[in-house]
DNA sequence: GTCCAGACTTGACAGCAGTGAG
DNA sequence: CTCACTGCTGTCAAGTCTGGAC
């Protein structure tokens, strides 16, 4: 029996919060699943120091293994990654190791480099058998891939513990290139219920810790030693836990839309006060409602890559202009947003905005704060005032669901083919990756896959016209000769240019839609931002299977919406 | 207030498997 | 059958936000 709305579970409140921060009430898995071990290369293949055969013990080794399966990459040309993975190599070494091995330049790693290209070819060439094998292997893993979460299978996230390797950050990252060290069992606490089955620890070992702590939701957790930070192993997104979580936080959007107006107009109050904070804070929760920038937490300097959000932007990451092409009052955006990926906009404001902006940037140096008075803990406290659950983050999933649902109300009607729809969801979906500036790489065949298509449309031209060149001369004949035989010919032929004319109409959609998508990355949006619920009504309203718009995964993710949704929901 | 640990979400991307064309 | 291309899945880094100690 399929419910309209999703009932509130036993226990919860109507935002899906528990009273009392309880998370579970049984919770029963089997544990991580770790790496193998190292193997040691094959007496064939071998280290060079200064030209020299060198026998590495299997610790170096192992680290050594590491650099030298990245020897094409870019990484490894950068003097940050060579000096923090020399250093803490040589932690690595033996003594008479460190002592003859000084100098990066005079390593020599191509024989293994060699050997692991090598491996992965023979991997390719895999006989039948051993694919066998391998699926045996995943039958095996399998067991760990589920855990008893209050009496339910549930599927887990990331049930394997890292493997040991080379840490690679984004952008310039100062620690890119360290080691990043094998967890031992003794590293790993495991957290499940008092009278479950406690995961028995590899032979030999034992854990860190078992503890029994309901208040969270995490299976296994160890830290980690580049950045000295927790990992946990979690469950799944289809998970009932993960599920109900991802509910609420649509919930708590939908209710900012009822009260983005008073917010609004409370900001706009604050571009006038008489205190700079409060200035500052109107201005900040502007950009952050009209670009869905994020919130903006302070970085430890030196510790990660230089990049910025809201609260963190710097003078030197804007420039004001009156006029800028041919439009009034223009703040310039040019900074390193999460992941380093550049934000790059430039954003007619409100003259009064331009002002602020302008007294906030008074006698600052380019790397001063912007916004000195504030950050991101004092603007949440803020947001709490008007709204219950209202945090920096809520406006991105507000105005992320808000735009496609916009779109997709603008850019659909039912006279539409299917791939005609498809189309403007993806438009749709695209504006909101725009909004939220969700890049990607161009794909590296970008270029040549969209010759091909092209070839492939003019090679349809080309049908098409000899078709329709075809269909033209059965007509005259068929004018010239009444019979039944020629009658059905031009049929025939009119049902040729119509598929060809339909096939050709497929693919200039698609060229279309591969051009506009060429950098920006869709999946994002759909994953976190975009309220499933919007989507799956619309489906419904327009006759558009599921699948077309969610791939197995995130009909999982999303089996909530897709079970509660009728076709009049709107965001 | 400030600092920091901890927990959880968000994010880009590499590598792989599946698929369809030749 | 092979090969090229694509889409999916897993990986793990990098954010957000909370709460507790001082």
């Amino acid at each position: 029996v399929k419910t309209k709305t999703l009932e509130i579970p036993e226990g919860r409140n109507k935002e899906g919060c528990s009273h009392d921060g309880k998370k579970w009430k049984t919770l029963e898995h089997k544990g991580p699943l770790f790496p193998p071990e190292y193997e040691p290369l094959p007496e064939n293949v071998s280290f060079y120091y200064n030209g020299e055969h060198v026998q590495l013990s299997p610790a170096t080794e192992e680290v050594a293994t590491f650099y030298a399966k990245m020897l094409e990459h870019e990484y490894t040309t950068k003097e940050v990654f060579q000096k923090n993975f020399f250093a803490d190599w040589r932690e690595e070494m033996t003594d008479e190791e460190r002592g003859l091995i000084r100098s990066l330049s005079k390593c020599d790693f191509r024989e293994i480099h060699q050997y692991f290209l090598d491996q992965a070819e023979k991997r390719k060439a895999m006989t039948k058998e051993e694919k066998r094998q391998k699926e045996a292997q995943k039958l095996l893993t399998e067991e760990y891939s589920f855990c008893t979460l209050d009496g339910h299978r549930e599927k887990i996230g990331n049930f394997r513990v890292e493997p040991p390797g080379l840490f690679r950050g984004r952008g310039e990252h100062p620690k890119m290139g360290k080691l990043k060290k094998r967890i031992q069992p003794e590293d790993i606490t495991i957290n499940c219920s008092k009278d479950s089955k406690i995961p028995a620890p590899p032979a030999g070992h034992r854990w860190k810790k078992v503890q029994h702590d309901d208040t969270v939701t995490w299976l296994v957790s160890w830290v980690e030693n580049v950045q000295g930070s927790i990992k946990y192993i979690m469950l799944n997104p289809s998970s009932k836990l993960k599920g109900e979580k991802d509910w609420q936080k649509y919930e708590i959007a939908r209710k900012l839309k009822l009260k983005v107006d008073a917010i609004r107009s409370e900001y706009r109050r604050d571009w006038k006060s008489r205190e700079m904070k409060k200035r500052q804070r109107g201005v900040a929760i502007y950009f952050i409602d009209k670009l869905a920038l994020r919130a903006g937490n302070e970085k430890e300097e030196g510790e990660t890559a230089d990049t910025v959000g809201c609260c963190s932007l710097r003078v030197e990451h804007i420039t004001l202009h009156e006029q800028l092409d041919g439009l009034e009052h223009v703040v310039e955006f040019d900074f390193l947003g999460k992941d380093s990926i550049r934000y790059y906009n430039k954003v007619p404001v409100e003259k009064r905005v331009l002002k602020n902006l302008k007294l906030f940037m008074e006698n600052k140096n380019p790397d001063d704060d912007l916004f000195d008075r504030i950050n991101t803990t004092y603007l949440n406290k803020t947001l709490q005032d008007s709204m219950k659950g209202l945090t920096a983050k809520v406006f991105r999933t507000y105005n992320a669901s808000t735009t496609l649902q916009d779109q997709l109300n603008r850019l659909t009607s039912s006279d539409m083919s299917v791939e005609e729809k498809i189309l403007a969801y993806n438009r749709a979906n695209r504006a909101v990756a725009i909004l939220c500036n969700h890049q990607r790489a161009a794909p590296k065949t970008f270029e040549k896959s969209m010759q091909n298509l092209q070839e492939k449309i003019e090679l349809k031209e080309k049908l098409l016209e000899t078709a329709k060149k075809e269909l033209k001369e059965a007509k005259n004949q068929y004018r010239q000769n009444k019979t039944d035989k020629l009658k059905k010919l031009v049929e025939q032929k009119e049902k040729v240019v119509e598929r060809l004319k339909e096939q050709l109409k497929k693919l200039r959609l698609q060229m279309t839609d591969r051009e506009e998508n060429k950098v920006i990355a869709l999946g994002t949006s759909k994953l976190n931002y975009l309220d499933p619920r919007i989507s799956v009504a619309w489906c419904k309203k327009f006759g558009v299977p599921i699948e077309k718009i969610y791939n197995k995964t995130q009909r999982d993710k999303f089996a909530w919406a897709i079970d509660m949704t009728d076709e009049d929901f709107q965001f």
